[in-house]
Parts: structure tokens; sequence; C-alpha cells
DNA sequence: GTTGGCAGTCTCAGGCAGCGAGTGCTAACC
DNA sequence: GGTTAGCACTCGCTGCCTGAGACTGCCAAC
């Protein structure tokens, strides 16, 4: 397990020997790489090389007279070589085509996403997922009460970049239509323009003061406007689909039954898969994590391969979940693509 | 293969039979059942009137010396037995209690279908799913336009029961905020209180006659209102809960893995599934398709519980999908109790 | 019609041999 | 020193056999 630098050629071995098994999902022996192209040496030299890398944990027999399978070590260095060579070379052209075609030119931010997610899915053939950011500094455009029954409102609010969220809110008491168009008017006078954040901060602050000022109008918009934005925070948009590619069974049961499990758990309480990501959404770019280095013991038998999108404060992602053993520059390429779409799509629209 | 009517001790083993299986999962051997109270014979007589049920086509064996297990006529049998006996013994009570502790005392429509999925799902641990009516017959309360941005609107509709739903819109042009709230003030004198489908039909007959009219006002308002009701037929509202659960590998994986990826594949497109029960939905009570009964040969590894609630033409549904092999005396209940439990709920906000 | 008894059948687990794939090692070679 | 050919060795896989165990089917007695 020593960690002296590779040389080129044991790198090309390796990334040889990780292309194979993908592809095949057999044990890959010395004889079959020494007759790919590009590395012109006999199967005894080859097998000189995978020794060594066994020894440094980046490959594995499954027993002694088998080829040898990457380990999660061994694909962690393989992506880390992908990564590495592409930094130059994105091309988010063909899933922005697909996405565009899919959302149309100008979509509401919810179909977006799930577009998104709808698209990786057919891409990588793989579970593809979107997440919204969290509203927190989305900015508010405005506010609109649409009476349902006496004492119970609908409450939309539109925030930039064609974000429009819904939520119905009991009001103790029955409210006069007019008295919420009011309020709706008061709030979208005062507010507009700002983040959410700093709306919820201003209503709060407001309330304090009107309880001295006894202006019903006022009271009923302001505790409106907070009952709606106390549910910002806790639950973040998140969009799933093809969650049928985890038991597509074309050769081999992509992932064992319990890590199965585990993701359709997961699927049904989407905020579990937002806390997973929390962990490793950090920088820009794409972020891969391979098997093992799962902190979930159960998500040990799959990969997830994600991509921020946004800036600052407003950081989304999209990715894709799928089996250790996927293609990974494929899959790396198209979630990289669908992020740039996705930011872009936004870019365009404020 | 013959029909003959079955004695009443050898129903009697039959159903023995299947329970037993039903708990171990293992095929039943002649001496475990005459061991079982209430038919007090030897496992002689036991293997006599199994190998009459096995001529029959309710019982099979995996191999010679193996136990019977039943088939999906057996489990037919069995279940009609069930059906019978309770016609007068349902009991919703309990299966309501956690609905309304669930949902809320007077939740909207989707909000009291989704939960139902939800309660169905943990009380049978099976997937549990609901299906919305038809909304063609629902009676239109109220219409309400929110602009989100210059030529697309939020089209609000309120109908019957709590049901709420949106649509964004695209009209082509920009139209001012108070256009809106007028052409929304038409629309709800005119048409409140009508089924939405002939809302529809008075708006199409309306628009023909208005070309001659040249109200913009009124040509904005039944645009709108056209296109909104456009989408009612399309898509039937469907609620699914506990998708995990067909993963479960408690002893043995539930069902196969074909039949995993096909149920995933509904969850996914959840207009196959309510196509799936359009074929079987005909009468009030709880039906059950087992197995080899399915149309859909992908789906024959499974068994389906389903029960219809609402009158007339207001019908939706809920059930619940698991193994061939699942409890289906309590499921069975389950089902019924939700069914009841929904219809109650609809009954008391009209 | 029911029962006890017994032979027959089949699965399952374990042990063993032969086969083949693929390696590790060694000695020769460049 | 790195590379290569050759060869012995290892080990999983398959097929075969055997004994044990689980049930049944059938028959004769009740």
């Amino acid at each position: 397990m020593t960690s002296a630098p590779l040389s080129d050629r044991t790198r090309r071995v390796l990334a040889s020997l990780v292309r194979e098994y993908i592809d095949t999902g057999e044990p890959v022996a010395s004889a079959v790489l020494c007759r790919k192209p590009g590395l012109g040496v006999s199967s005894a030299t080859i097998r000189n090389i995978l020794a060594q890398l066994e020894d440094m944990g980046y490959v594995s027999q499954p027993h002694t007279s088998a080829g040898r399978i990457p380990t999660d070590l061994g694909y962690r260095y393989y992506v880390d070589m992908l990564l590495d060579s592409r930094r130059s070379t994105r091309d988010a052209s063909s899933v922005e085509a697909r996405l565009r075609e899919q959302a149309g030119d100008a979509p509401l931010f919810d179909h977006l996403l799930s577009s998104a997610s709808h698209v990786l899915f057919e891409v990588s053939h793989h579970l593809g997922f979107a997440i919204a950011p969290s509203d927190e500094q989305a900015i508010f455009q405005r506010i609109e009460f649409v009476p349902i029954s006496d004492a119970r409102v609908l409450v939309v609010t539109v925030a930039r970049g064609n974000h429009v969220s819904q939520k119905v809110v009991d009001i103790g008491e029955p409210v006069e239509p007019s008295a919420l168009t009011q309020a709706a008017n008061y709030l979208n006078a005062e507010f507009s323009g700002l983040p959410l954040a700093d709306v919820r901060q201003l209503v709060l602050a407001r309330l304090e003061q009107e309880r001295t000022l006894y202006d019903r109008l006022r009271d009923v918009a302001l505790r409106l406007a907070r009952t709606t934005l106390e549910g910002i925070e806790t639950a973040t948009a998140v969009y799933i689909d093809g969650t049928s590619s985890l038991a597509d069974a074309g050769d081999a049961p992509a992932v064992s039954l319990s890590t199965l499990h585990t993701l359709l758990r997961m699927v049904e309480e989407k905020q579990r898969l937002v806390k997973l990501l929390d962990a490793y959404l950090d920088g820009p770019g794409v972020a891969v994590v391979i098997g093992a280095e799962h902190q979930d013991p159960q998500l040990r038998g799959c990969s997830l391969v994600v991509a921020s999108y946004g800036e600052g404060t407003r950081r989304g992602a999209v990715g894709v979940i799928g089996p250790t053993r996927m293609q990974y520059s494929r899959t790396i390429s198209v979630v990289d693509g669908a992020a740039v779409a996705v930011a872009r799509f936004l870019r365009d629209q404020n």
C-alpha cells in the first residue's frame, strides 16, 4: 500500500484494466491486456506490473487463478486521471440540447430541474437527480393569496428565475378576499426585490412592531408571510428519475439488494439525499464518490457522480447514482454537461 | 383440473396450507398440516386430500419429495373464501384513525390521497397507492389567475372537496393583472357550481360565439379557461409510497428482479398504473388480482389488492401491490378500510 | 373412509477428480 | 536493468458419487 507515484506505463495499464472491466464485468487477465493497443509489452511484463498494482491496493484478485479487478482505490485513481485530463475539454452542448428539447425554452424552475433529472437518467441509464438551491437567497418578486375556503389560503410565491412555489396556509379566522388582495399588495410593495431570507427577517421585525399598532390588514399580511416563509429552509426540492434502472438486470443485477433497498428509501425520503450530498459538495466541478468512500456502509455498492451549479449561496446540484462499475468517463461528461446547462438556463432568465 | 365443488374439509385443508405457506414460505408437508388444530385427521388422509387438490390445480410440488405450495389458483380460491366470509365484518376504524393522524382533519385532496398511500404502505409493508377520480365530474368552485411573468399565468382551480389544482399557462401576449382579475371574476360568476366537464363545454361554446363579439376581456378569460381545462382528462393524479418495500430482503427477495423492474417503471410512469387498474376496477368492494391472472406477463410475480371509493362517475381507487405470497386477509382488511375512510373524508367535506 | 407402515423419490450437502484459466517464478535474452 | 518465454503451480468450476433427510404414494388392515 505504498503511495509512490505511478509510472506512466503503469498508469496506462491500470486505466486499460479498469476500462476493460467496466466493459465486460469479468476479471481481466494479463493476456487480455497485452492484446490491447497502446502498450506493446508481453503478458509477462503486464503480470509484473499487475503484481505491483496489487501491492499498492489498486487491483485485486477474486482468487489466485483469476484475472484482476479494480478495487475502489483503483477506480479512484482512474477517475482522478479522467478528471485531470478533461479539465479543458468540457462539452455541454449535447446534454443542453436534450434538456432544451425536454423542458422548452423558458421553463419554470421545477420543470427545468425535473427535466434535468430525466435527461440524466436517459443519457446515463442510471438514477438521475437534481436538487434545487436553498430558497434562502432567492430574490423575492411577488406574493399572491388565493382564498380556498373560509380560513384557508393558497399562497403563491414567485421568485426570480421562473421560480414559483405554492403553499396552503391555515389562518385561524375567515378573511375577506378583498383584504387578502390588499395584504398581497402591501407585501409586494414593501419587499419585492429582496432575498427571501431578508424578507423573513423584516417580516418578523415588523410583526414585533405591529403588536402595538393594531392595524388589522398589515397584521394578516405579515402573519401570512411569516407562515409561508417558515417552510423555506426545512425542505429542499429534490427531483429524481430512473429508479427502475437500479433493477435493470442486463447481465448482472447492477447493485446488491440491500443497496437497492437503501437507495429506494432515499428516493422516498428525498431529504436524505440532500444530507448525503451536503457532505461531498464543496468545490465547483464534478465530484465522484466511489463505493467504500461512502460514509453510509449501505451505499458501499454504488458510486455517485455529482456536480454543483449556480454561484455563491445559490448553489444546487445535479448528478447520477449507479453501480461502482459504471462508465465513469461518459457519466462525468454528462453530469458536468447537465450542471453547465442548468446554470446557463438560470443565467439566461435573470 | 376439474371444477367440482370442494368439500368443507378439503377447503379447510387448502386454507390451512395457504396460511402456513404465507407464514413460513416453505413447502408445507402433510405432517405439518395434521398437527394444526381444526381438522382431526392423520397425515395419510391429508396426503389423499392434497393429491386431489393437486389434481385440481390448487397446489403443486416443487419436487416429488417436497411439501405442497399453493398455485395462483389456490391463492384465488383462498382469497375468494376470505372475501365471502368478511362481507359483513368490515372495520375501517383503525385505518381511518391512522389516516386522520397523518392527514389532519380537513386535508386538501392531494394531501389526503398521498397520506392514504403512505398509511397503506405503513400498515401493509407493501407498495401502497392512491388514485384520484377523474376530474371530469368535480364541481367547479372558483378559478384564480396569478401572473408570473409577462405572458405566463398560474391558474389555480378550486373544486369541491378541498380539491386545489394548479397549472401554468402561457398566453401569447402580455396581459394586465387587473384584466386577469376581471377575467377570473367573470368565469367565477358564470360557471361556479357546475361540473368541470360542463364548464369546458360551455367555454368552448362561448368561444365560438365570441368570435363575432370582440370583447377582449371575455376572450382572454375563455381562452385561459380552455387551456386550463384541456389538461383535465389527460393525466390522473397518482400517489405512491413504499417502493422500498419491494426490495426489502427480510428472508427472500419478495419479488423477482424483473418484476421489480417492471413495478419501478410503473412508479415512474404512473399513468401505466392507472391503465392497469382500469381493467380490474368495475364493481364496488375489494378486488384481488393474483400472479398469473395479470395480463402483463411481467407482473406474474406479484399480487394487487385494490378497492374503489366514491360514487358514480367520481370514483377513485386505493390499493396495495406486493408479492403473491402476501397476507391477503390482513391486506384486504386494510385496503377496504382505507377506501371506506377516504370516502368518508370526502363525504364529510361536501 | 381412515390409518399405519413402508418403499420409493428427490433434494441437499459433502467429498473427490479432472479441467482450464491464469498467475508467479526462473532463467535466458537484449 | 528491464523484458520475455516457458513452465510449474494454484485454485475455482463442473460433474459425479454418496449418504442423509424429508415427504410422498401406495397398500393392506381397520
